[in-house]
RNA sequence: GGCUCCUUGGUCAAGAGGCUAAGACGUCGCCCUCUCACGGCGAAAACAGGGGUUCGAUUCCCCUAGGAGUCACCA
């Protein structure tokens, strides 16, 4: 069996779709798995939708997802160039090929006449086709025409009766009538190549084994082999991947506003995790293991497990996962993702240790990094807070014994000293149970009352004596002393 | 509209003629607990519908319904 070969071959938008980075991930798992090649070819022949920068984009990608390709811009390889636009010449000579061996033909036929056409089948409600005006031109029309400069495309002679079948590693063998089928267009006429020719041609040249896309080419596949046979060449492997979906009816899309790569990076997703969850969306392991990474996704990859219909793109499931990830990562790893924002949310208020201490208790409540700015900012501020806060049903607190437990600590606080060992959440609980035991009060009675007046929240990322710690002393004092205050009125 | 494809819980999905129809996310409940989270335990929740074939269909065939894709000198 010859190697086997895959290819990635976005057109460059400036958008990594996430539906397009899945493919790119199957192509790749696909090679890899079988110890083959994968290479990156640019499909830019639409000069009208250049954008600046945007093969970085691909190329940022791939690096940050671990993607490596074995050929490609920026790398060369057997079978450049793989910018498609540096290929022009190319696809006339295989066109030209086809026209010889008659397997395709001039079209002289002007965008008017096409379009009356158009409007005429639109009319009657059925699906264009090319009424095939030039398909039997005589020799001389042709050179009269090609003489006088007139321009034309190439179109692919389609047979008129019969069927094509062709086989998809996923969706299996599939038949349709050759009388369906449009005589396409090939190359246009400004010479360029259409996609769907440029795309045989290409994944011929460069020897592509299995030809991974969306099953939006389902359709156009009997095209293909077509062009295959005519031109005598191996028919590669198909394999059709259902669409990423943004809900039952519409597709992930940049249109629709949806999150590329990039934006769920941004938006605090770990590239590793973004990857796993893609991987289980339209493929599924043997056994029931979830968590993949790079390495073990190209062991445990089969074509098999892809399925055929859409699936639905779950953040909460991504979230999970992401969260799973920063939960997984030892905590040396997490701070040194996370510093960034904890420097963000509290600044040089605390020193190295505190944030470290910080990290350590965000790290099982952080599901996006996102989050941590939000959820630790009130170590830098105590938030405006209402007094409502102090009373909870489940701590048996309210405003008045709230007030009572908050002077009681402050009672056993206030003009101590405490050395740097004593001031830890440790020693710091204990001291303040012996206070709730003293005074026959639930433990929650004390509590509660300062784990609000230190933070100004219904919910915070440690307890009382956890913030206390972080705090340091006079902080502490201080929030409490601002707590009875706000109790007092 | 023609052609092609798809259809298991809210979501991702396993299952390939006989199973109490996996597992995960989410939801809900309980436990743990200095709030929340983490963690642990548990629950509710699905074979689109109708016909066949078969001793037996989620699984095979047909039809219906619903959905998707495609029908460009775009990719």
């Amino acid at each position: 069996m010859d190697r086997i070969r895959t290819r990635f071959a976005p057109s460059p938008t400036g958008y990594m779709h996430i539906g397009n980075l899945r493919t790119a991930l199957y192509e790749y798992l696909i090679a890899k798995s079988q110890g083959g090649d994968f290479i990156l070819r640019i499909e830019d022949t639409d000069q009208e939708r250049y954008v600046e920068g945007a093969m970085d984009v691909v190329l940022d990608t791939l690096k940050m997802t671990g993607i490596d390709y074995d050929e490609g811009p920026g790398k060369g390889g057997e079978y450049g160039p793989y910018i498609q636009s540096e290929r022009r010449p190319i696809y006339k000579e295989y066109a030209l090929k086809l026209v010889e061996s008659g397997h395709a033909y001039y079209c002289f036929c002007t965008k008017e006449r096409l379009d009356s056409l158009k409007t005429g089948s639109d009319a009657l409600g059925t699906s264009f086709n090319y009424d095939r005006h030039c398909r039997d031109l005589s020799k001389e029309e042709i050179e009269a025409n090609l003489a006088a400069g007139i321009p034309y495309v190439i179109r692919q002679k389609m047979p008129l009766t019969g069927t094509t079948t062709f086989d998809d590693a996923v969706y299996g063998s599939i038949t349709v009538e050759n009388k369906t089928l449009d005589d396409q267009v090939l190359l246009k006429s400004d010479g360029l190549p259409t996609y769907n020719f440029a795309n045989v041609v290409d994944d011929h040249l460069m020897k592509i084994s299995h030809v991974v896309r969306g099953n939006e080419y389902l359709s156009s596949t009997p095209k293909y082999n077509l062009l295959y046979e005519a031109f005598g060449w191996e028919i590669p492997t198909y394999i059709h991947c259902a669409p990423v979906m943004k809900d039952e009816h519409n597709k992930l899309s940049k249109r629709n506003g949806d999150a590329s790569f990039g934006d769920l990076i941004a938006k605090g997703y770990l590239p590793e995790a973004v990857l796993n969850y893609i991987a289980l969306l339209g493929w599924s392991p043997s056994g029931n293991e979830e968590f993949y990474t790079l390495s073990e996704l190209e062991k445990a990859f089969t074509i098999t497990g892809i399925s055929k219909s859409p699936s639905i793109f779950d953040v909460d499931k991504l979230k999970w996962m992401n969260g799973e990830y920063i939960r997984r990562m030892t905590a040396d790893e997490f701070y040194s993702k996370a510093k960034p924002w904890i420097d963000n949310a509290v600044g040089d208020a605390l020193s190295e240790t505190k944030k470290i201490r910080i990290a350590s208790l965000i790290q099982p409540r952080t599901e996006i990094l996102t989050e941590i700015e939000e959820k630790i900012s009130f170590f830098k501020e105590l938030p405006e807070y209402s007094t409502e806060l102090y009373c909870h049903k489940k701590m048996k607190t309210d405003t008045e014994n709230s007030l009572t437990g908050l002077k009681l600590v402050l009672d056993e606080l206030e003009g101590k000293t405490f050395a740097e060992d004593e001031w830890v959440s440790q020693n710091l609980y204990e001291i303040l149970c012996n206070i709730a035991a003293e005074n026959e009060i639930k433990n929650s009675q004390i509590l509660w009352p300062v784990r609000t007046a230190l933070s100004g929240l219904a919910v915070s990322p440690g307890g009382a004596t956890e913030l206390a710690e972080i705090l340091g002393y006079n902080e502490t004092i201080r929030r409490i002393k601002i707590g009875i205050e706000l109790l007092s009125k």
